[in-house]
DNA sequence: CTTGAAGCTCTAGTGGCTAGAGGAATTATA
DNA sequence: TATAATTCCTCTAGCCACTAGAGCTTCAAG
């Protein structure tokens, strides 16, 4: 049995945060001593770490909710698990398309050789799109 | 004159938060009509058309506020907008660095062959980041 | 003068936590 | 065993940058 603190030294996860799943329905509510203080088993450990990394990997707490469900029955395809994951692949990859054009414009616009605001790169772009090379 | 309709059509700012920025404080609460409607001036219009470029470029409105405020004293040196103009990009080369590295993660595991959950290398990993190539 | 679009304020919700108040339980030390 | 230090409890509110909706008022066209 670990107490909350324990299961966050193991696990990586702040304890406001176990509670915060808790509260959203991802983790059970655990057992309780009598005093009224949470009592986790190793099931409960091995859940919270599925959690955590699954965050890390950057699944949104719905994902989580998924694949948490489907790790309860092994014996389904692992079709939906599939899905999930290609989804969120796609998403991270539209994400990082995004950031490059950001970071192509930013380069740019830091190049900047003006000494005073007057005349200077980035305040001028900002304040004029047309300046842009992309879209964003 | 322009009311927060035709200032919003022509930023592409919507109404709420077009308010929301007024009640932030990055934009001057503008004049009103008899009846208490917002009425802008083309300077308000340029100013809303900085904060939206500017965001597009991804900074934040705490970035925004210095940033406009710089733009309005233009005998000023520009250093400071390059300090946070130089800070963005390199969040976004951090943010585009771990989002490449989940990419790879995320490509490595959707490659599954197993039929069932029991076996799949997505629910696997999941359960146990030592299956992971990288750190996260 | 009527009607419908557009505006107003105010409140609450989004995601995924995080912080703090004020108290109770547990554990370690003397 | 007494006390002190630490951990835990619940509850509320805050973060960012909006977004949505209720219930009302004003404006512009016909
Ligand atoms: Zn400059
Ligand atoms: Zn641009
Ligand atoms: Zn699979
Ligand atoms: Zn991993």
């Amino acid at each position: 049995m670990f107490s909350i603190g324990q299961l966050s030294k193991r696990t990586g996860v702040k304890i406001p945060t176990i509670r915060y799943y808790e509260q959203m329905g991802l983790i059970d509510e655990p057992e309780r001593s009598e005093g009224n203080q949470r009592r986790y088993t190793k099931d409960g450990l091995s859940r919270l770490s599925f959690i955590r990394h699954s965050r890390d990997l950057g699944f949104s707490v719905e994902d989580i909710r998924g694949l948490l469900d489907l790790s309860q029955h092994p014996e389904k395809p692992c079709s939906d698990a599939h899905s999930i994951a290609a989804q969120h692949l796609q998403d991270v990859q539209s994400r990082i398309t995004k950031l490059r054009r950001l970071e192509r414009e930013l380069k740019r616009i830091t190049k900047c050789d003006a000494g005073n605001v007057a005349t200077c790169a980035v305040i001028e772009t900002l304040a004029d799109h047309g300046l842009c090379e992309t879209e964003h």
